[in-house]
DNA sequence: TCAATTAAACTAACTGGTTAGTTAAATAAT
DNA sequence: ATTATTTAACTAACCAGTTAGTTTAATTGA
């Protein structure tokens, strides 16, 4: 008789340890993080940790859920679900981009896992990966067929674009050190994606038009 | 003055403890890998691995630096020095993929050490990450003097170029449940290949010509 | 040639600090 | 009054690092 009754819906305290938990997994890792360190971080008493969470490998979890959910609204949002798939997919691109912009914990927490080779984390790939990739390649062979990209591999290519998205903000806290200055700060964001639309412009795109860059999308969160 | 038995340099356990810290360092990260599995994985008592190595951190960067070493001698090296740059940056990013498929513990161990915010490893950043970075971004500056490519910015540039590499192989162990074969398989990397080249090439010369996609690069070691 | 010598290479068992997880009791809320 | 929430103190396991001693092999000297 497991009754899942906890309110973990709200309380302050849970969710102060879901915000220091997921400070801490993303720069530590599952294994790096410390119990201990998250609980003061959220200035909670370590016991709240298994309170709310049960246990370690469960607060890591609900870590990622969190993220996957908020990622899920934002990235699967049709916004204009006629509109010609050029247009389709750079708002993907923007909404992904806004993301993870606005979520630099993400990309670390998601990149750890990704390079987990161990199959207890089978269920994000299931879960979230899989639509998520397929989500992609979708707009890309829907650009294909109507003839405005390029006949690429869809899944090779949804392969360079995320690399080329999640890389940038996964790197950042190191390449602050090689290129004198923060990635993640606003006006380099905006650089970033701007250098990353052109770059998918030119790399997929039969022709080069320079709408892309002119961003009149309703897709933009900013 | 020379007594006792004289020491090998380079001897076989000290070699085999390396090799087997490098897959547990690359699997688990710094924190997640046992010392005690290291050992069992070299075939070696602990202890050796202290004899040899001092301690888990050393041991770690001495990891890193002999891939750092092999990397060097391959990706540094000029096959013709006054070709066009488009075929010098063809070499290039054909050298780095060889290395990295043949060496694929390296893109998570340099993932995991990118994503660290820790200026613990500053040497990293200093000694190979910012040589490296400066020499890619060279060759996409000499590109464009030279009138070969469009006007793009070298750095953002190097970092879709850097991600969309490095992506595909540090995620190889959650992408083989998603798209359902093996990553790493040498029919899958050739794919793979073909369509960085190709995507580097639209998305950043001026004209496409055919000839990049038919590789007689003297570079290519295979 | 062959034992004595010396340093390198190795082993099994141990240690102590760290860390995930628990408990029992107190307080706040409904 | 009963349940939800919080706390300090506790415990058992884990795990990096050590130690004390053994084996192997190169070198020396008679």
């Amino acid at each position: 008789m497991k009754l899942g009754r906890r309110k973990v819906d709200n309380p302050a305290t849970a969710r102060r340890i879901l915000a220091a938990a997921e400070r801490h997994f993303a720069a530590q890792g599952m294994a790096g993080a410390r119990t201990d360190e998250i609980a003061a971080d959220a200035h909670a008493n370590k016991a709240m940790l298994y309170y709310y969470f049960g246990n370690k490998r469960r607060l890591h979890r609900a870590v990622l859920e969190n993220l996957f959910r908020q990622l899920s609204k934002v990235v699967y949002a049709p916004p204009a679900p006629d509109a010609p798939p050029r247009d389709r997919l750079r708002a993907w691109v923007n909404g992904y981009f806004d993301f993870l912009a606005t979520h630099p914990n993400y990309p670390r927490l998601v990149q750890r896992e990704a390079m987990d080779a161990t199959p207890k984390i089978e269920w994000i790939a299931r879960e979230y990966f899989q639509p998520f990739f397929k989500h992609l390649t979708g707009l890309i062979s829907d650009g294909i067929s109507a003839g405005e990209f390029r006949e690429v591999d869809p899944g090779q290519t949804a392969f360079t674009m995320l690399g080329a998205a999640a890389f940038y903000f996964a790197s950042a806290p190191v390449m602050r050190q090689i290129v004198g200055h923060d990635l993640l700060a606003p006006h380099a964001l905006e650089a970033r994606r701007l250098a990353l639309l052109d770059f998918i412009e030119h790399g997929l795109h039969r022709t080069h038009p320079k709408r892309m860059l002119e961003d009149p999308s309703p897709a933009r969160s900013r």
